[in-house]
DNA sequence: AGCAGTTAGTTTGTACCTCGCACAAACTTA
DNA sequence: TAAGTTTGTGCGAGGTACAAACTAACTGCT
């Protein structure tokens, strides 16, 4: 009576509606932690521990975790016998002698995980496999301002075509969304550039379509999570990752979770103030770090410096024609990286989580503007003793980030990795 | 064989090195969570609810914590037979009839908690009851540049003192002190004015002494803490307290957490920058937030526009003035309380938080200045559907705040609050 | 006055979780 | 071959929350 359908360790329902357990919130401010939520917890918390230090033995993660071997047992057998995990071959003993240790780690042919970006008039989706790898990508477009109806149709034809590419369902959908999303309801709430998708409950929607849990959040925080799972956030428990580009961005992991503020919100650092009374932002207000760190930022400047193709100005140009010994793009590549470096700054100043991981265009021009942006914030910052602050580059491309992100956000939300 | 001298619901550990368990972090970077720490936790989190929204029958802390009546009752019924709880008079049955409900609170006579607050040159001690009440007062001046073993001989005398002044131990003591903190290791790592302080690991010189447990943090996240138990924060989830005088700071409680940051660390608002290239701050940098919103920048601009004793200039001095018909002092504030909200603008596009409680000089503006704040923030911040921001202000004597706060650290380490 | 309906709090039994102890299995060293 | 070491597994103990069923106490209707 151990293995129906339903796994007995129950690390994530499989139906629709786990989302308003996971919110836990009932009206009150407390909720009190339960017998299954703590089984729930701990189980999350071994996988999580195997995945971010690879494969290790029960009597390594009982020591990682500050708990009992038989607790550890305990824990794993049901998911062996459930082949989500599998026991490796014996690993050399210790020097000292003694039974070699069974590594354990993800069965390579467990399900894999359902992902999607949606940006104003495309949808991609893949599916991600527990290492990583993207597989069954699939592509289409939809009209920003057209019919509900026909986008769902869209929708559902992509995520089909998707799905159908692997023999086992996958363990749930994520969504990375532009625009502005309340990831606690599972609802866009408004996107610029595509109104068809304002107010969609797009979780619920999907959820009752594919019979799978499904997960929402906006395109930055799919990036700190596609880092965290998947990219040089992986293992940390303090990072912010920083997109910009046309607009800038930003989100957090705090103390091992991802920070969403009230109603999903938080992060917006765009428009944080750099400069009083500073150019007129397109958000009506002045001064925003997104006047001087963005690309039109970038762009007005390399024109009035008279660079050539100033519209066509990133990042990753100015580095090379800085290497090939432009001083005008290394004068220009400087500032750029400097006015980066002010939003980190305060970031820094405000929540010192020391690691950060750049996205974006900033991101395309590799370690040498990591680095320019590394040695403005060491400069810009109030020194601590033996703080050491990172700088880190996701060079992926994009689009494969966020998708990435976007399945660790089902990872997440699976491993029930939030208390 | 219930009732030791140990309460067998076990709180907090009464003897020292309580510190080392509640850090958890083992090396690893996950713990699980066990049985008892599940009590721990739940038991906390009843008495933070009762705590928080004031006296409430078990099945009314049952429905707010969302479990089963029985859980409650189990929970609290050694809390009552130790007389940490009382139950009160039988307040009147429902509409609809029914047994009357026992409302549950805190003993009057329960121990209180004992408070240090160490501000450079003096030492300020007292009680606080777990209303909030502030008793046995005592003060002490420490020479700043003198000895060691002098200062903790002042120490020693002053604490004494007050906690001499009740019959029964207190829970704990809290000490909330300027400089940088390592709240981690209870050890005081600079006082800017107090040399004789660097280095002193306080934690552990106090919990020999006195055989109590001690827990130490700097003086914003006191105030936070203070706003939190006994203040306009309190029961609330998430909220700032930022504190302006001579120079700015500020804390967060998020998610129902005081945040720290690595090693302490965080909420070094005073030197976010808010004006590139700026003018000349204290520590080197240019145009940080406390070059426009501390008390030196006051005095300046008041000496500048030629307001009468400028050196002298505060936020209530302003608010008087203002009142009083001066348009200077008008246009002072204005410009002032808009620079202030800059810092929390800031705060606010990155954490979200939605809620700011103000401490210090602009605290000192009463109403009036937090609703000025109130206003410039709503005007420079991006709006969100739904959001509405709150400053408060804590006019309580500042001192009384902090001590209020270091009490409410050994509260919240005391109830568990942390997972 | 008596009874049904409603709510508060307790008793009892059950299920779940982690831990410590003891033990078998498997390897190294001497 | 014997001693020492480490891994992994039963088993019982202790702690925790929950559901069902019960008693207590009050309201309102007949």
């Amino acid at each position: 009576m151990k293995f129906e359908s339903q796994p007995s360790y129950s690390l994530g329902q499989r139906t629709p509606a786990s989302r308003e357990v996971a919110a836990g919130e009932n009206g009150g401010n407390v909720t009190l932690v339960s017998q299954s939520a703590l089984g729930a917890i701990n189980r999350g918390r071994v996988l999580q521990a195997l995945y971010d230090n690879g494969p290790k033995s029960r009597a390594d993660l009982a020591r990682l975790a500050g708990v009992n071997r038989t607790t550890i047992t305990g824990i794993v057998q049901p998911m062996i016998e459930d082949q989500l995990l599998i026991e490796g071959d014996a690993s050399p003993s210790d020097i000292k002698g003694g039974k070699p240790a069974r590594p354990l780690y993800f069965n390579p042919d467990a399900p894999m995980l359902g992902a999607v970006l949606l940006l104003p008039g495309t949808i991609q989706t893949c599916l991600v496999a527990l290492t990583g790898e993207i597989k069954a990508v699939t592509k289409a477009e939809f009209d920003s301002h057209g019919d509900t109806e026909a986008f769902i149709a869209v929708m559902t034809k992509t995520l089909t075509a998707t799905l159908s590419q692997s023999q086992q369902a996958p363990f749930g959908i994520g969504v990375a969304s532009a625009g502005m999303i309340d990831s606690d309801n599972g609802t866009i709430l408004t996107v610029n550039l595509a109104p068809v998708l304002t107010g969609l409950p797009l979780v619920a929607i999907l959820e009752e379509r594919f019979s799978l849990p499904v997960v929402i959040d906006h395109h930055p925080r799919a990036l700190l999570v596609g880092d965290r799972w998947f990219g040089p956030g992986r293992g940390q428990q303090n990072f912010a990752a920083v997109y910009t580009g046309e607009v800038l961005g930003g989100a957090f992991f705090i103390d091992g979770k991802v920070y969403r503020g009230l109603a999903g919100s938080g992060g917006e650092l765009g428009h944080s103030v750099v400069q009083i009374d500073g150019a007129l932002c397109n958000c009506g207000k002045h001064g925003c770090w997104e006047t001087v760190a963005a690309l039109p930022w970038l762009r007005n400047e390399a024109a009035r410096m008279g660079l050539p193709h100033p519209k066509s100005v990133t990042c990753a140009r100015l580095v090379k024609e800085a290497d090939e010994g432009s001083n005008e793009a290394e004068e220009l590549l400087d500032r750029y990286t400097r006015n980066v470096a002010f939003g980190i700054v305060n970031l820094q100043q405000t929540l010192s989580l020391n690691s950060y991981v750049l996205h974006g265009d900033v991101a395309g021009g590799g370690m040498k503007a990591a680095e320019l942006i590394r040695q403005h914030v060491e400069q810009l910052v109030v020194k601590r003793p033996g703080q050491e602050i990172s700088i880190m580059v996701n060079g992926i491309g994009e689009g494969h980030t966020a998708l990435r992100g976007a399945a660790g956000l089902v990872l997440s939300s699976h491993l029930k990795l939030v208390i």
